[in-house]
DNA sequence: ATCTTTGTTAACCAAATGGTTAAACTAATT
DNA sequence: AATTAGTTTAACCATTTGGTTAACAAAGAT
């Protein structure tokens, strides 16, 4: 059975270096001679599983993507309230994130140089959708628990406020004077604070 | 005189052709031939001006961000109240990126790549600061204008909401099946609700 | 007029890069 | 023991890429 065991272990060892790789350099500064290296493998080995550097980026970049994919849905389509639902996100959005850092950059980046690629995630299960959020939104709204709002501006006030920091570390790094250690603490913080900064402003009171 | 004019209107040539391509491809997707290629002249001629692609993107980086730096110090360094900065900013900010809707991803993606970079800006007069809007924060919690919060949390909400929507248009459009005329009315409703989105949530009521 | 400096080009180069090939190795099958 | 099928490697290849060179053109300076 070790043919199989070899396969299965090689093959991973690949997409985890590819990962690795790919997500610190992006598509095009990657090197498909560091992505060998970085496995413990034969750059032709690379070739054997995955047959071009764009084959091997796509896997790496769905399986990005479908890490993320859960925490938007989970929001979007849960039955609580749109409070809870803002506050459970926030919470645990930062906190996933600071375990893969470089994920958020990587996706938006890579998105924005080939548009199309969001149309082959589009096809797969289990891509966000907006629908039940919207209802939810409008329903509240219209109980006057909510002020007035655009369910889509409020989706993505919610994810920029989550997300933008991952992705503008290093400005805010430099604008507000912070270090590694303190912007670990400032982004720690956002846990809670995000929410209650979204609530704060929809919610009527 | 011919020999001034054409220095000149070739160095720019080549500046513009160079932040064209630079800001659609990266640093790493960019390619020599296809900026001299852009700018209509011979390649040897890059080399010229420039000795190194390194140094031409130095350049064409520095002059992204010194488009961008003047923005926030609007915000940053004049006395107005922070509710009118925060209306100021998101509307002149959402118009200035609608002309300019390549320059944050490009320069976000740069920066995260070379962390060092942004040390050299930093080095730069007229690198925004904090310390003013902090304090107009901070007096303004105390005199019971805006509702606790941490200056360092608010720039960032601001700017968040504000660029976010820049970075993430692929997602963006994706997640709530927007064209793209769909995409830039959502946008250009932005212009005021975000700040009112901000100044509801901050201000005292 | 000629010499010098600056701008411009075509041809060239070495290194890097994605990808291929053919042979060798491994382990289960007959 | 021989066959077979999948796995791994070293060596190789064509192309691309950033960068150079040497010759040429045009403008100023002498």
């Amino acid at each position: 059975m070790k043919k199989t065991q070899n396969k299965e272990t090689t093959e991973q060892q690949i997409l985890d270096a590819a990962k690795t790789v790919f997500q610190a350099k992006g598509m095009d500064g990657a090197r498909m001679q560091e992505i060998a290296d970085e496995a413990g493998i034969n750059k032709a080995m690379l070739h054997y599983y995955y047959r071009s550097k764009e084959i091997l980026f796509e896997a790496v970049f769905k399986s990005a993507f479908l890490l993320l994919a859960p925490q938007l849905n989970a929001v979007l389509n849960d039955d609580s309230s749109i409070e809870e639902k803002i506050k459970n996100f926030t919470f645990n959005y930062v906190s996933f994130m600071m375990k893969h850092p470089y994920l958020p950059n990587f996706i938006i980046q890579e998105l924005n140089r080939k548009e199309d690629f969001i149309l082959k995630l589009k096809e797969n299960t289990g891509f966000p959708n907006l629908e039940k959020f919207k209802t939810k939104v409008e329903s509240e709204v219209s109980q006057g628990i909510l002020n007035p709002i655009e369910a889509d501006q409020l989706f993505v006030n919610i994810i920029a406020l989550n997300i933008f920091p991952f992705l503008g570390k290093p400005l805010i790094k430099a604008f507000a004077d912070k270090d590694d250690k303190a912007f670990q603490e400032f982004v720690d913080c956002r846990k809670t604070e995000v929410a209650n900064f979204i609530i704060n402003s929809i919610k009527r009171h």
